[in-house]
DNA sequence: CAAAGATAGTGTAAAAGTTACACCAACTCG
DNA sequence: CGAGTTGGTGTAACTTTTACACTATCTTTG
């Protein structure tokens, strides 16, 4: 059974390497409308809201694997009171009229890692860059901008960001990362001087191959840093 | 009209001057058991969720004009399960099998600027030193470490605790308040060095009055600093 | 009014961390 | 073998953090 009232949100964001993105849903919406909105559905009976988080997440985009932690609970009274979201609330919910509380969920993942495909009342999935995103269903809006808050402040103290890079990885991609993240650049030098004198990661004795230019060191995360 | 399945709690940390304590409220409860448990209950239609935390705080413990804020959202299916907490609910709630999702909010407030008195399924409010909690109603304790880490990391952001001092204060005041939170001990020296240097408060040409010792001189909060 | 009790208030040197900055190295491709 | 591309490095100036101990000023009491 599924609870009228209570639902979950996630904002997956993407890293391609280069850009961020978040993973959006087009809904089947009445007419012609494009209906954007996160990946979020109802809790159902039985299950924990991380449960239901990781659930719907697959249900709609067929991600799974993906570490969802909670970024804020949202319940304006009127959240779902729009008319802009009406037509869709009467063909989708039995109580179109129902009030929702939803937990909001953020991720991040390797983009080359996941196929999303659109599959329940989604009828596409695509990643969007993180700095351009359309108007979206409901509060989507506010609880993407609230998740990259927390995102940002989470990856500044490390406890993020790991899932992000392969295994064995460069500094300089490990500093695009950052960048995307939080929006801003740094100084080469002074990037790896911090990684590598925090210990936040551990050289190996390996080198990029296949690049068309001087290889890379390789470096791979410390396990023993907090928050991996 | 009371939602079944949402609720708020309130975790208030209450600063003395020394330590720092927890507001908790002993529920009537079936027999002469002592049921002690974090203010807290169902919302209502048509409030938000920062709403329904202050109205049931003041509800139940008269305590309002409090800043909260939210630290997280529990909903394990059987948090409120647990036969401990069956006689209670049994008389307590017109459906006591349903399931409750619960956002947590948390707030830090002055000791002496509040008269906690107990009302509606309290029989009565009380301080507790944070370092030694007893056990709670439900998942209550877990709520309370939690916004604990919360607080703890905001403080040190300084994106709270200026509730909790006098307009004038001194910087031993604000020492100590550090420490209460933290749990833990700072140089003097370092500490008052740090607050000047980094402007987070305006030294007053004032001194203390009616101390029993050299009176101290009086600062007060830089309100152009981050979180004010 | 002197002494005791209590907290306030202060400086400095060493160490650690942060910032700003420019050039040569190593690989691939044509 | 030259051009293109990204990798990789050192240092000096500055800022921040840490560790550490004594004198000052007020009240109270004998």
């Amino acid at each position: 059974m599924i609870n009228p009232n209570v639902s979950v949100d996630c904002v997956v964001f993407g890293f391609d390497g280069q850009n961020l993105n978040v993973l959006l849903i087009e809904q089947k919406d009445v007419g012609q409308l494009r209906r954007f909105a996160l990946p979020g559905d109802h809790l159902s009976d039985n299950e924990d809201l991380d449960q239901a988080a990781a659930r719907v997440l697959k249900e709609l985009t067929s991600l799974s694997g993906v570490y969802l932690k909670q970024s804020g609970a949202f319940g304006d009274p009127d959240r779902v009171k729009n008319i802009k979201d009406l037509p869709w609330l009467q063909s989708n919910r039995s109580n179109p009229q129902a009030r929702v509380i939803t937990i909001a969920y953020y991720a991040l993942v390797k983009m080359e890692d996941f196929n999303p495909s659109a599959s329940s009342f989604a009828e596409r999935v695509f990643w969007h860059d993180v700095n351009s995103i359309p108007e979206l269903a409901f509060d989507h809006s506010d609880i993407v901008k609230a998740a990259l808050d927390v995102l940002r402040r989470e990856l500044a103290e490390l406890r993020v960001g790991h899932e992000l890079l392969p295994e064995k990885f460069t500094l300089s991609q490990m500093q695009a990362l950052h960048e995307a993240i939080l929006n801003s650049s740094f100084d080469k030098r002074n990037f790896r001087k911090k990684a590598i004198n925090d210990h936040w990661v551990i050289a190996l004795e390996e080198k990029q191959t296949g690049v068309l230019h001087k290889p890379a060191r390789l470096y791979t995360w410390n396990k023993s840093r907090a928050g991996i």
